[in-house]
DNA sequence: TCACAGGCTAGAG
DNA sequence: CTCTAGCCTGTG
């Protein structure tokens, strides 16, 4: 076990920000948090305090990284909290406590193409399915991520009812395969900017601007890009009518989209 | 029945 | 270049 004291932390949020499918609610308010082939414990144990399910070792190794613990977090909680924005200021008191994971990232590739014109409830279907089917049990009925090799070989299958993919059966196929004939694709993008990753990753088919922007903000923690989905349209729309000013809060601004696109989920319309 | 859900592709204009 | 029909599927 190791207990870490943090502010800006809430698990629950983070579950439900959408930028992960996998974390699972425990009955006694914890969380089970697959990822990199492992699986984390979290629960709250005291006012700002969490203990998670690993050794200390583990947690510099693999934890630390994945929740983002390092991430100044009080930087931007300031600079919202400082602006004249009476709509992000709000919707930062309910979404605080989300942290941007820096998750695996060609389970976010596809995890994020399986998003597309589609539901949350949807998603999580579709991703467990494939993760019982072509995964291996790392828990409790919870299995690992398939890699890109595991999809290609089992490429034919895709379309299987059970998986729930639809038209997106294709996209996961073909970059499934793309990823294995090219090996060395998915680390190169450690080596590039957010115009660079984006530019790259909009080639491949079924990666548009959104997809494309999810994955540089989760994938890659490229955390200035800024994803615009239907529910962020909606705000900008509806708050922003002169424009939303991206310039300030640069460096930031996917943390700033977060706050209100989980703001919005919570039901919050500037109220 | 129909709209819609964390969009994208392909084709037309 | 912009615009948009059609796309899989589950749910209300």
């Amino acid at each position: 076990m190791t207990e870490i004291k943090t502010d800006y932390f809430d698990p629950k949020s983070i579950a439900l920000s959408g930028q992960c499918f996998r974390w699972r609610e425990t009955e006694d308010g914890g969380f089970l948090v697959p990822a990199f082939g492992k699986l984390l414990t979290i629960r709250k144990v005291g006012d700002k305090i969490f203990e998670l399910g690993c050794d200390s070792s583990e947690f510099d190794e693999i934890w630390r990284d994945y929740l983002d613990i390092s991430g100044d977090y009080g930087r931007v909680a300031k600079a919202v909290l400082s602006s004249d924005d009476d709509y992000l200021k709000g919707a930062f008191r309910i979404g605080e406590g989300i942290r941007i994971l820096r998750q695996d990232l060609w389970e976010t590739v596809v995890s994020f193409l399986i998003s597309q014109n589609n539901n949350i409830p949807r998603i999580k279907k579709s991703i467990e399915a494939l993760c019982a089917e072509f995964g291996r049990e790392i828990g409790d009925g919870i299995f690992s991520f398939p890699s890109a090799e595991r999809l290609a070989k089992n490429s034919a299958f895709l379309s299987d009812r059970k998986f729930g993919l639809g038209y997106r059966d294709a996209y996961i196929r073909e970059i499934a395969g793309f990823v294995c004939e090219n090996p060395g694709w998915l680390e190169s993008f450690g080596n590039t900017d957010r115009d660079e990753a984006y530019t790259e990753l909009i080639k491949r088919t079924g990666i548009g601007p959104k997809v494309a922007n999810c994955i540089c903000l989760f994938g890659l923690h490229h955390i200035d890009a800024f994803p615009v989905d239907t529910h962020v349209k909606q705000i900008l729309d509806a708050h922003y009518p002169d424009g939303f000013d991206f310039e300030r809060y640069k460096g930031f601004a996917g943390v700033v989209q977060q706050y209100m696109f989980f703001a919005k989920q919570q039901g919050y319309d500037g109220g």
